[in-house]
DNA sequence: GAACGTCAGGAAAGGGCTTTCTTCGACTAC
DNA sequence: GTAGTCGAAGAAAGCCCTTTCCTGACGTTC
């Protein structure tokens, strides 16, 4: 590989002088010897090594971000509105994956602090795991002191600035929707037990049943992976425990697909045997037959805000910004059968 | 930031060894000095900075990938596969996301060779653009010829290694299948006109119809962006200038949800009066009403193998890899409408 | 007890770049 | 003609780490 030496060797300057061309510094050099080391970088192909650059310059270019899984639409939307914000304000993102793996999220955070990131924004939901929340609390504390800069996405025990969707406040609305139909046996199909997210959204449903004068009893909540597929297995399940549900509040759009294809597998038609509700409004909620009513929490935006407290100093508290859910209704629910 | 030299002074001994206990190094070291050196790393919260370690190790550890966009299903599945073989390897996988577009992806050739990977994957169609061709070759040439090893999955002019999923025959066995059932006039909604996979899936599709003694008039190929929107209107655009038309093949999945969309908001049944078929088999393609028939071409699958080859010593021949496509028939196609 | 081998640990040389500080030459001003 | 300016280019320090090479202590062998 060309260096930046070889580059100055070969326009007969200095490195400084090549460096200089090379970044567009605010230094003056003469036009004759600009094209001499443009010509020179042009013929050996010569590249700056990030490694080097990244070593010598004093400001921190990039910003990190922790999510589940960037393929995941759910996180997709959130990186988007991430990457919007980090590239207005001319910062690269290094994008991580932590397939919802505490280890995997802790080892990610010293691999960002490795990279010398200005900002770790840290999306998804919290674990019920007080082991890993103190460790990373630590982590996070120690980089903040170092000059980082934190923001989390809905994480209750966050260290920085934080915005928080309402999961409370949207599990409560898509049960209420329910309840105002007329249904009074309502199965849940919820995430994994160790994610706040699950909980949260569980304890708005548990509000609203309560307000309605219903209940969630243990048999009529079935745990899977946020997943189609694990969801489908736990919407037979559902079933088979509770012959008389009349609709399915899953915590997620991909459960509530999973759910679907169940049902119609058992030739149950929505919503007129069964109602379902999902939960995240993803893109693909429309396409489904019938398109789903859902959720909406406003990813993008969660994203955008994150990496603007991020990229903004810090104030003297931590900031905490609260997002709305908002219920989209469409056809896949209604009033429950006669019967 | 606490540095490799804050460590060694806190832990009374030299960076080399303080360095050697980080890194578990070959070289022995008392126990007494490991445990002051670790201690120290935690006390401190130390983590090596990334950019000193990259300059100061002589191997290239990560690989770089370009892809059209992670979050598009396509894409993800192609990404799970090469991250797997990456990370078998002992490789960390820098992606990044060139949303097709030409310059950007030149770009980000240039930041892969900065951050010194040791392998180039290139996904995602090909363009008809000679200028681009011409330059992105130069680039991986010189690159290649530093050391660097390229791959690249369904690029006709590729420079190296190359995986290449049969589009053409996808094509072909998407349109036979339709012509089989008995249609006659094929509507298709293409991806942009300047991708070699669009070219590529509508020459096989033109194969068919010629074998079958049709055709593709112009009227009947509209040009969308391989999303579902664009791909709803021009499927409007495709019916009102093809009154009779019995089937609509889409050159990918997403454009066939499109089409769904807009065949469900004119009232007309899928397949009773119109057949749809897709192109890529993703997940959601049998979760949306009536299931896609469709073409799948295997994605992780060729992830994986490009990945092989990218981080296999090279050949003296470029070698070529060629996956079949294959056609999955589910109930979005049927016979046309008798009248 | 001299000669040697072994082994843990340290000194120091890079690795490629940016940037401050210096130098040098040309020019202006008196 | 000399002192003083200014501007462009170069020298060199420094960013933080890894690793080679070297030192010095200790143990072994005859």
């Amino acid at each position: 590989m060309a260096t930046l030496a070889d580059v100055a060797k070969r326009a007969g300057v200095s490195a400084a002088t090549a460096s200089r061309v090379i970044n567009g510094s605010a230094k003056p050099v003469t036009d004759e010897l600009r094209d001499r080391v443009l010509r020179a970088v042009d013929e050996l192909h010569y590249v700056p090594n990030a490694h080097a650059q990244g070593l010598a310059r004093a400001d921190r270019i990039a910003v990190g971000v922790i999510v589940h899984d960037v393929s995941d639409p759910y996180f997709a939307e959130i990186t988007r509105g991430l990457q919007r914000v980090a590239t207005e304000h001319g910062r690269l993102c290094i994008i991580c994956n932590s397939y919802r793996d505490p280890d995997r999220e802790l080892a990610y955070v010293d691999l960002l602090r490795a990279q010398q990131v200005a900002a770790i924004v840290l999306t998804g939901s919290g674990y019920h795991d007080l082991r890993f929340t103190r460790l990373l609390n630590a982590k996070l504390k120690a980089y903040e002191r170092s000059g980082g800069r934190v923001a989390v996405i809905g994480r209750h025990k966050h260290a920085g600035d934080a915005v928080m969707p309402d999961n409370e406040q949207g599990g409560y609305l898509a049960a209420a929707e329910l309840y105002r139909l007329g249904h009074q046996r309502v199965g849940v199909i919820a995430g994994p037990r160790i994610l706040t997210t699950t909980t949260d959204r569980l304890t708005g449903i548990r509000r609203a049943a309560k307000e309605f004068g219903g209940s969630v009893p243990p048999r009529r909540v079935v745990y899977a992976d946020f997943d189609r597929d694990s969801a489908a297995v736990a919407t037979a399940e559902l079933l088979d425990a509770n012959p008389g549900l009349t609709a399915i509040a899953a915590l997620n759009d991909a459960m509530a697909i999973g759910a679907l294809a169940t049902l119609r597998e058992r030739s149950l038609t929505v919503p007129g045997d069964v109602s379902v509700i999902g939960f995240d409004d993803m893109p693909i909620a429309r396409d489904v037959l019938p398109p789903l009513t859902t959720i909406r929490l406003g990813m993008p935006e969660m994203g955008m805000r994150a990496m603007t407290l991020a990229l903004t100093p810090p104030a003297s508290e931590p900031r905490i910004e609260h997002l709305p859910a908002e219920l989209i209704r469409r056809a896949s629910t209604a009033a429950p059968p006669a019967s």
